[in-house]
Order: structure tokens, then sequence, then C-alpha cells
DNA sequence: CAAATCTGTAAGTTGACTCTTACGTAAGCC
DNA sequence: GGCTTACGTAAGAGTCAACTTACAGATTTG
């Protein structure tokens, strides 16, 4: 998950989420340098982020959504907070409606 | 999204998933000092990842899954991706089944 | 084999991040 | 008012991450 700190990690994935890129394409989207852009690329590939395909000199990249899941669940944790404490909201105003009653 | 590359500070966010915490509770999980969770929960509440409520000397920290949006959209856009490859080789198979031709 | 292309790796520098210690601030208690 | 509790902030040290330049490996072309 630290792999996504980086902004330009995070833009490189959106690069390449479905779509299939060489390195050389991507570097071509950011100011620094080719090299910097491979070490982000190692970094997104170490993490499961991206999967690499070789093509002659070249080497395709592409968004691997499997790496995601991790992320996915932790988010998870949250988001269900979010809908638990709407639907205790509800229970709560449905309870008040039926028996009028305030408990804290 | 910075705000989830640290260790401590994902931990420390479970902690206060939907719960509300003080700051000494949150730091005495950890191993850390005091100091260095309060700078943790001072990035978490800048980043607008929890929300602070001060009670008497205690300050009080949960969870505001609101903050979590930015980064369900960002992952969304890997996962849609996922379900769409999904779909085109059900698709592909489909298409299979009734002409008999493999094409690819 | 030599030249060109595409790319990753190594080494070193700079800046940011995380931690600790020391101190300051606000609320409660007597 | 003085003491305690609970906490954040400031300043400095150590560590790690990201970048650049220079170089090396692999593939295609002649």
């Amino acid at each position: 998950m630290r792999a996504l700190a980086e902004p330009h990690r995070r833009r490189i994935l959106e690069l390449v989420a479905g779509v299939e890129r060489s390195a050389g394409e991507i570097a071509a989207e950011f100011a620094i340098t080719r090299p910097a852009v491979s070490q982000h690329l190692a970094v997104l590939r170490q993490a499961g982020l991206v999967e690499e395909r070789r093509e002659g000199t070249r080497r395709l990249y592409r968004a691997r959504p499997e790496g995601f899941v991790p992320l996915r669940d932790f988010l998870e944790r949250f988001w269900d907070e979010r809908l638990e404490r709407l639907r205790l909201a509800a229970e709560l105003e449905e309870g008040r409606r039926r028996s009028g009653s305030s408990s804290g």
C-alpha cells in the first residue's frame, strides 16, 4: 500500500488501467527521467499492482486488478462502518417513532 | 492518500473505525511515544480521515468515512476494469459457443 | 559482428518522513 | 492559586525514498 503513496505511481497506474503501455510511452507522460519511471514500475510490480510482458526490446505494462484486493478489503472496513452507522441511525429513527422514548 | 502509507496510521484508523477513542488509549496500543502518535493523528486529521472531538482534557478521535471517498473512487477505476474484463471474457465465451469460431 | 533502440540497474545526492526529548497549553481537583 | 492529568507543538537526529547521471543487458537490423 506504500506503493500508492507516490503521485507519479498513481498516475502510472491510471495510465495502464486496462490498457497495455510500454515503459517509454509511460515515461513520455512525465517530466522525470525514464530511469525514474522504470524504478516506479519496479515498485509497482513488486507490489503486485502491475504485470509486465516483454515484446521485442519493449516491456509492456498493465494494471493488475487483483493487486488491489488488499486495499479494497482495508477500505471496506470503513465503508461498512458508514453503512452500519446509517442503518443504526435509521433504526433509532424507527424506534423513536414507535415508542416515542429517547434512550441515550 | 499519502497519509495511508504509514503502517502505524493504518492501524490507528482501524482502531477508530466506528469507535471513538482518546489519544491516550490509541497511544497505549503502540510501542512509539505518545507525541509520535499525536503527530500521526494530526496527519490523519489534515487528510480528513479522522475527526476530533474534545471532552474535558481528552481528545476523542473517530474515523471519518467520507474521507475515504477519493480513495474509493481511485480504487473503482481498477475494480471496474476487472469486472469489464470478466464481462468481456463471458461475452467471448458466449459468442464462441454460438458460432463455434475461435478467433484470437 | 557492429550499430541502433528500448529498457533496467548501480551509485550517489538531496529532501522528506518519522521518531525522541523537552516544553507549552488547557481542563479538572483540592 | 498550585498540582495533576491529558494532550499537542517545537526542535533536532537518524533513516528512507525519489531523483539524476552513467552504465549494462537484451533485441532487432544490416
